[in-house]
DNA sequence: TGCCCCCCGTGACAAAAGTCATCGGCATGC
DNA sequence: GCATGCCGATGACTTTTGTCACGGGGGGCA
């Protein structure tokens, strides 16, 4: 369980690209199925920032679930989540391009922490291009060129770490319509 | 839960292409999500032969698991399996190629249901390319071209629906060392 | 101050993926 | 028999993705 802090978890190739699965924070578990079944880990987890988190073992695990009924269940919503995210980003990779991808990504974050101004929304991008592409299943070269080409077609700004989505509807389009 | 037949599930796109989720027969579980967390379905399925069914309710499934705490453990040890079946998908479409999906599904073919013959591993294709296609995340096209090339490069010989692996090494190593 | 490391952008290129169209085979059903 | 539809192969082409190499810009640290 994480307590305080926020984890990565991903899964990297042989030749060295990593690919982010989630990004988990406070209340979050990570690592839980060789606690549901015993086997190996699926992935890999690193700190983001100032981690701190609490171990169950397998047996607690199994012992609290016994005495509290209710345990389970919530943890199958929390898992239910998890589930549905890789099915998300199953269907991104399987259907869509890197330009749609980040066009995505963009948009989440925007509706998460965009900052109204009079030229658009602006975000700061919370993370290097490196990690983005993780993130979006691709690698740092693409996700620049992309970027650039959206700045190009004039659906946004970029200044250093900072966007400024001024044209959000053009953005949205590329949003829907999963080619 | 599935009492007889196999279900294919399976994400499809705005343009009709499909991405299969997982192939599941008797003794499986499907479409428990909404069950866990109350959300939609996460994904479409349909009969891949003659199908039966079991319907359980969310009440009953909660019923189920208060009155019976090893249950849901159970059912933690299955939506695991599945956790760990969608990661592997996002690896390989995140990190391989085509080619190499191919090969990978040809062998897991062939160690399940692969006949030793004299000229190598005889198996026969359950599906048709397009299918094959929806499970390893391509087109119809490229299914057909890579196992053309697989077969001008020697590693295996098609015959119709039936493909004789005559170098299964080479056909290996296709599959390790992740590019 | 200078060095090193990481980050970013970009050109040039190669490889992979996908699209469109065509042809031929084969089964099904009218 | 013949039309229809699905399936497979393949050529020609475009787009997308990925790789390699380079140069420039900081930030930290000795």
């Amino acid at each position: 369980m994480v307590e305080s802090g926020n984890v990565r978890i991903f899964k990297s190739s042989a030749s060295g690209r990593e690919q982010v699965l989630s990004i988990d924070g406070p209340g979050s578990s990570i690592a839980e199925l060789p606690v549901f079944d015993g086997g190996a880990y699926p992935a890999s987890a690193i700190a983001v920032d100032d981690l701190t988190l609490l171990f169950v073992s397998k047996q607690d695990f199994q012992a609290l679930c016994l005495a509290h009924p209710q345990v389970p269940l919530k943890v199958l919503r929390v898992v239910g989540a998890r589930l549905r995210r890789l099915v998300g980003i199953i269907e991104e990779l399987s259907f869509t391009t890197v330009r749609h991808r980040l066009a995505s990504y963009l948009l989440r974050l925007a509706q998460k922490f965009g900052k109204r101004t009079a030229e658009g929304v602006e975000v700061a991008l919370p993370i290097t291009n490196q990690e983005l592409a993780a993130q979006i299943g691709t690698v740092r070269e693409l996700v620049s060129r992309n970027l650039s080409r959206l700045q190009a077609e004039g659906m946004l700004k970029i200044d250093g770490r900072n966007i400024i989505i001024s044209n959000m509807k053009a953005l949205e389009n590329e949003n829907d319509s999963l080619e």
